[in-house]
RNA sequence: GGGGAGAUGCCGGAGUGGUCAAACGGGGCGGACUGUAAAUCCGUUGGCUAUGCCUUCGAAGGUUCGAGUCCUUCUCUCCCCA
């Protein structure tokens, strides 16, 4: 990469700031002097660049790795570039195998078309959606027809499908991979040639569907697109990438109690990632941040405050700072916690501790009510109470508390 | 079309007739500790009207006093040959 730079350094302080502004944070970048290129050919002519983003709609929650490429693609339309988001629509009930083990459930239209809403509802807290340019890929992939189709089929090999990390995998694996996987990225990669990008942005471990997009389009006789791969960004538990799947994220839209929490529990280790690519500071300000004696404590902080006013506002930021002290730091009760309604349920006045807790909705089973009450996890009013066949006289406004974070006001009669 | 292997709890993965609600690991949960919902350590992890009972080891039948473990059929997957 550096040295492709070096080849060309006529290039104008503009494009080069431009380049910086958009590859900020990227884990890779392909044909990135072909990217000056552009960027150079768009700054003389005034025609902006078209960044491509593809999304497919398979859930309904939107979670903070998510934000990487969202991020990305905003910088381009912060430039007076045209953002191209495209909900694959039709993608999605194919199913992306990239870093599958198992083939995904088939989605029906209407799953999709739900997920495709909620996701662009989402998308809104990155990006200006005014300024982005929506496209459905099932708008033109519906119409190839199964002779078109064929076309597309043509266009990659067996071989070059498996090369891929995950199919290899699998295949090794003894793991079945069906037909239609295997189309997938050629799908994705023709979106790029009906929608003429410059660029696609994508996650790194899309690197081998984004390439393709080049050769579809190389085929076609358009320019290549230049590809910027953000990272995968690792998970709550600091190992794995963050993924619903894995049970390790934070989701765009929780709240900002929440979100902050979960901040707050990923390894120290993980943090200078956080800053890099979940906020917007300046990347020689967040190594400025780890010199010298450090608080961990302080910094985590900083960031979860940091994260919480991108997605919420700094006012809730602070807020959910403070209440993160006092509940979990000095394991006060919160400000507001859910009533627990007990009028109806109540034996002359009194019920068994294990009902308590079910009713509640804070143990799924009575055994796990038991378990909980056996460990110390319960307490009434700041006082544990360790036998699992206690009967509680409940007093309207004392406070339940199950676990660290589970809390509950009674209200009696 | 032929031959072989396999399907176990949230996940991975042991288990080959009773002592199996099922080893072990991961994850989850609880506790202690702490600078945090980090790390570490300890405990726990099917359900119930609970020293017993019920449901669970791809599905349905069967053998047996007794089956995750044996038999039959079925469903699904993988591999090899054609």
């Amino acid at each position: 990469m550096a040295k492709e730079e070096s080849l060309d350094p006529k290039w104008s302080p503009e494009v080069e700031r431009q380049y910086a502004y958009l590859t900020r944070g990227c884990a890779e970048i392909i044909g990135g002097d072909q990217l000056k290129r552009k960027l150079a050919k768009s700054i003389e002519s005034g025609k902006p660049l078209r960044a491509k983003l593809g999304v497919d709609p398979t859930a309904h929650d939107l979670h903070l790795g998510f934000t990487l490429p969202l991020s990305r693609l905003r910088a381009f339309s912060d430039l007076g570039h045209t953002a191209v988001m495209i909900v694959g629509d039709a993608t999605a009930m194919v199913g992306d195998p990239t870093g599958k083990n198992k083939a995904r459930p088939q989605l029906t239209r209407e799953m999709v078309d739900d997920f495709a809403k909620s996701y662009l509802d989402q998308t809104a807290t990155v990006l200006d959606m005014d300024k982005v340019e929506v496209r459905r890929n099932s708008d033109w992939l519906h119409g190839l027809g199964f002779t078109g189709l064929i076309g597309l089929a043509a266009k990659a090999t067996v071989a070059q499908i498996l090369a891929r990390d995950d199919f290899s995998k699998r295949y090794a694996g003894g793991e079945p991979i069906h037909l239609h996987e295997m189309i997938y990225p050629l799908m994705q990669a023709y979106d790029s040639v009906v929608v003429e990008a410059d660029v696609e942005i994508g996650g790194h471990d899309q690197l081998f569907n984004l390439l393709l997009g080049r050769d579809l389009q190389r085929e076609a006789g358009q320019e290549e697109q230049a590809c910027l791969l953000t990272p995968l960004l690792v998970g709550l538990d600091g190992s794995k990438k963050m993924s619903k799947s894995f049970h390790n994220y934070i989701g765009v839209s929780e709240p900002a109690n929440e979100m902050f929490g979960k901040v707050m529990s990923i390894p120290d280790d993980l943090m200078e990632d956080y800053f890099t690519h979940l906020t917007s500071m300046d990347l020689d300000e967040v190594a400025a941040l780890f010199v010298g004696d450090v608080n961990p404590r302080e910094l985590k902080d900083k960031l979860g405050q940091a994260i919480v006013t991108r997605f919420w506002d700094a006012t809730q930021a602070a807020d959910a700072s403070e209440t993160f002290r006092r509940v979990i730091s000095e394991k006060q009760d919160p400000d507001d916690m859910p009533d627990l309604l007990l009028e109806g349920k109540l034996e002359g006045g009194s019920i068994g501790l294990i009902n308590l807790i079910v009713l509640a909705g804070f143990a799924a089973s009575n055994g796990e009510a038991r378990r909980l009450i056996k460990q110390g996890g319960v307490r009434i009013d700041g006082v544990a109470i360790t036998d699992e066949r206690s009967r509680i006289s409940p007093q309207n406004g004392q406070v339940l508390k199950v676990g660290k974070r589970k809390y509950a006001r009674f209200v009696c009669g």
